[in-house]
DNA sequence: ACGGGGAAGTTGACGTGTCACGCTCTACTT
DNA sequence: AAGTAGAGCGTGACACGTCAACTTCCCCGT
């Protein structure tokens, strides 16, 4: 089942490590930019945007570890950090007793209305600026098809 | 400068988004079946791949800095974990005395050249095998051109 | 009703990345 | 020759991610 014996073409390595360098460097660029202007981390600002699409801005732990796909522990560390610096709270869960959820507070609200701005422009500066509407179109439907491909066997 | 006050489309939020997705799924991916099969991080594997493929297996540390596009921090933490696991060790530069290279060692040698076929399989089965020629190039121009734009004004 | 498998979430230890700082040495200026 | 700006690299403290183990609770079978 392995063994297949071929190695990468240019254009596959191209692609591959490409792939890696140009995020790395796109997380960077953005993550510094929220960091510096707004005290978030690009984590933070994630999880904040979950929050806040949700209705009431609230979401059982299990479900926020679903979409951002992160693993539970992760998850709780992260929220620990986040409940100490006030932006986010824990509420318990009456319909199961095991269960919690996470609620963004007023001061997670005002700083990710803060930072959202200045994010897409982030987003266009550094990435989608670069690319034609085609090629942002073929990102899109690669990036769906390898996380489908990637997860559903999960 | 900023406040360009547009929002993302849903295709670019879907190219930004799943490309973040996407590449968080394949740097685990592989970097799991590099750690269970042969003892390596997917970053100890891209450190010996560049090593190795420099003359004499041997690169001056700010090179290797350059190379990877990581911190000299990073990098000096990183090569005392290696070097700590006997996959790599340092040596003086007698040109400029301040410096220093990386060298492979034998077991450094062994342990890639045993992962390397697994790895390419890897990136075949988790990625590559699903995209057509078309939108591997694709990928590959796009990366090599978000690349070039976010690090020449460095 | 009770017993066990398993789900939800937390915790602690450890490996990794970043930041600020410090050390040594080079190269340039005067 | 002496002074200094800056390059090359290392270190310690702290933020973050992962893993394994643990607690509490749900639910299902018997």
């Amino acid at each position: 089942m392995s063994a297949e014996n071929r190695w990468l073409t240019t254009t596959e390595e191209r692609a591959w490590r490409g792939l890696l360098r140009m995020t790395d460097l796109l997380v960077n660029r953005a993550g510094r930019s929220m960091q510096e202007g707004f005290g978030l981390s690009a984590t933070d600002y994630t999880v904040l945007a979950e929050l806040t699409r949700a209705p009431g801005g609230r979401l059982r732990i299990q479900e926020l570890s679903r979409v951002l796909g992160w693993e539970k522990s992760r998850v709780s560390h992260h929220l620990a950090r986040m409940v100490k610096r006030g932006l986010v709270t824990r509420e318990e869960c009456a319909d199961d007793r095991r269960g919690a959820f996470v609620v963004v507070t007023p001061e997670g609200r005002e700083a990710i209305t803060a930072a959202a701005p200045r994010h897409v422009d982030d987003v266009r500066h550094y990435f989608l600026d670069h690319l034609t509407p085609g090629q942002v179109t073929l990102l899109a439907e690669i990036a769906d098809l390898i996380i489908e491909k990637n997860t559903q066997d999960r």
